[in-house]
DNA sequence: TCGTGATATGTAAACGTTTACATCGCCTTC
DNA sequence: GAAGGCGATGTAAACGTTTACATATCACGA
């Protein structure tokens, strides 16, 4: 809690001089320099940061600013945020639950002065013009974003190609009349897969047939509810594309319970990857998404402005990871699949077949030395098919 | 951009005015006020938050320390810190990964100016020591640490309680031999764990076997390895304790692959009651515990801070969670379980019955409105009961 | 011996606020 | 009508840094 002047007096020097030792922004005889060091330690000094930024109008802080902290996803967003920005020497400032485009432009307005720019994940309705405004005080970057933003750098899932892969192993597996359980329909994520799963079966030749669209929430409750609706329809289809691993869930439960055979009378395929997916019985076939990488690229994004022109709109490619939900679980049948994949596709697939059992995850990173950056999950028996980007999201 | 002089200018009054205006210390003309704030929207103003900051020796905001990001546990606890957090209006700063006590006090120290106090958690070597010397300069709430740090608020998981709860219950069921598969050495969650089993078996008069007190390091690879020892063992043990339910996971797929009947010729039990627990097959009977309560209690003992006297060191109570694993998953059993433990332990015990089927966990906090605060995680048909904390942990 | 340049250090003005204190009107009150 | 009080506003000094500029010191060559 001591000040420069304080040390300064202690050493012997003016403040300028220790400045200059701690900023390193100019040279001070080393003899100095210890005689300030002993005296800072003596009196326990650190340089204030706030003053700091003040006089420099820097502050070596990113601010975040999430919709809402929930779930494995936001966790691993802001992991591959905090270690990048750790690696470049930056402190992460965060900002969550923002339901509206207001409240978030109020929340980045009560961060200036502290953050020298943003990393932001728009809530559902974002206006870029909020964005915008933001923008002409400092440097956004965007996760996953409705629209394009002017100007602004943004990184998102990809949830459109990965959909349309997913969707196309279906058919490849014979499958015609494919229903699908939707998310919110304000959410990106969840427009987006749907987008894939039309395009998919309209490439096929697959006439789209919207009572097989059904709505759901993302919630498993809304997973377990579909099963009563798909059961309904007539022909019944063969096959269900939960747009995420949550309604899967559901679904499998709610089919458990009717004594529907998985994947023999009806496949299942989820989307996300959650951990949990691996351990479903049957294990599901679904999409994998890099949460981690998301963060880590909207960081590196930040990090290294783009030297001039426009802004630089990033998707991340997902992975199909095939497992036995969707039934043809064997590496054989899937290499077959991917061949046939890649003919009508110019995107390179790599299948992958992961190792067992135990992947090192864990639920306590107090523990022992901490997991590599962006460490692979293990899928149990999975086959995985890498999902370039070609296709722009939104 | 704009500063409080080009404001004040333009609405033709002093910057006292203008500050007068936004910290609302004293009283402004309805009518003047009007014209500072018409002025400041016209320019783009905002207080700078580092000027005020260095002016009034207050921030606002509260600095995380935690040794690594990683999983739904700290992804948790830091929800919980940001919910409260913003409910008292502070924000967050937050800087993980750090290893040992040294790198953890550099951070500490570099976010001097910067915070008004600090909730950590410190990494498994922490020595008081420096955390007595951060604490000479700011506020300083500890999470689940190992040791009483003097005029050092905490909140712990309770552990030892929790581990004491399941391995009565393992005990009620008639187990004699009960092996457990522990975490890291270092780490003082695994080691309060192990205290728990050893101090329920011995207050049951069964004799310790250091044999059927199995390494592990809480991730699944460990657990599946630690089956082969557990069936080399003579006599063999009727039941595991894993230290953690990624353990237990490894457990249940090994004794899967060596055709081992789950709970029939081994009973299988977690801790933490991770969200997939319930999905495992059988469903996994462990301890749940409350990482958001973690957090948020954190917040709630930094933000009131004890009028008087000395620190408060609270353990958060934790729920024992009876599935299939360890067989007797029926209520009735349990209500038998639940009376039999209130015999010989002071704790009151209530039983909970958790409803069917979905409990609207979602993966993707992006859609329609958060969830409430700290909610329930649905349990499959798990009976439930609540472990309230009566010893100290460490 | 002096000038010259290089190098280390000091001086003081900024950075954008808050706030104690001073000032200025205006309303009461006698 | 002067004194007193009060409420709104202005003035200026902090807060703890950085940094442009000034100064001091020293080595060195002419």
């Amino acid at each position: 809690m001591a000040t420069i002047k304080e040390v300064a007096q202690a050493a012997g020097v003016s403040i300028a001089t220790v400045s200059r030792v701690y900023s390193g922004s100019a040279k001070v005889t080393e003899e100095t320099a210890a005689r300030v060091r002993s005296a800072a330690a003596m009196l326990d000094y650190w340089p204030n940061s706030a003053a700091r930024s003040l006089s420099t109008n820097r502050t070596h802080v990113l601010g975040v600013l999430l919709p809402d902290l929930f779930g494995e996803f936001f966790s691993e967003v802001i992991r591959g945020i905090d270690r990048e920005a750790r690696r470049e020497r930056f402190q992460i400032l965060i900002s969550s639950s923002h339901a509206n485009s207001e409240e978030f432009v109020v929340a980045a307005r009560s961060m200036r002065g502290r953050i020298d720019g943003l990393v932001a994940m728009t809530p559902d309705s974002d206006s870029p013009s909020a964005i915008e405004q933001i923008q002409r005080s400092m440097r956004v970057v965007l996760i996953n974003p409705w629209t394009a933003v002017p100007g602004c750098d943004s990184v998102s899932i990809g949830n459109f190609d990965g959909a349309v892969a997913l969707t196309r192993h279906l058919i490849r597996l014979g499958h015609r009349r494919i229903a699908t359980v939707t998310g919110p329909q304000e959410n990106i994520d969840a427009y987006n897969r749907l987008r894939g799963y039309r395009t998919a079966l309209e490439e096929a030749g697959i006439e789209a047939d919207d009572r097989l669209v059904l709505p759901g929430d993302f919630t498993e409750a809304s997973g377990y509810a579909s099963v009563a609706r798909i059961l309904g329809l007539r022909p019944r289809p063969t096959a269900v594309f939960a747009a995420n691993d949550y309604m899967a869930i559901g679904l499998l439960g709610a089919l458990r319970d009717a004594r529907i055979a998985v994947p023999g009378d009806l496949a299942v395929a989820g989307f996300d990857d959650i951990p949990m997916a691996q351990y479903l019985s049957p294990a599901l076939t679904t999409v994998r998404v890099d949460s981690y990488a998301l963060g880590q690229r909207a960081l590196q994004l930040w990090v290294r402005p783009d030297a001039g022109n426009g802004a630089r709109r990033e998707t991340l490619p997902t992975r199909l990871i095939v497992r036995g939900s969707c039934g043809e679980a064997n590496p054989a049948a899937c290499e077959r699949g991917s061949r046939a994949m890649s003919d009508h596709d110019n995107a390179e697939n790599r299948r992958i077949q992961e190792s067992e059992p135990g992947d090192g995850r864990r639920q306590d990173g107090k523990s022992g030395p901490a997991p590599a950056g962006n460490q692979e999950t293990g899928a149990r028996g999975s086959i995985v098919v890498d999902q370039e980007s070609h296709h722009e999201d939104a």
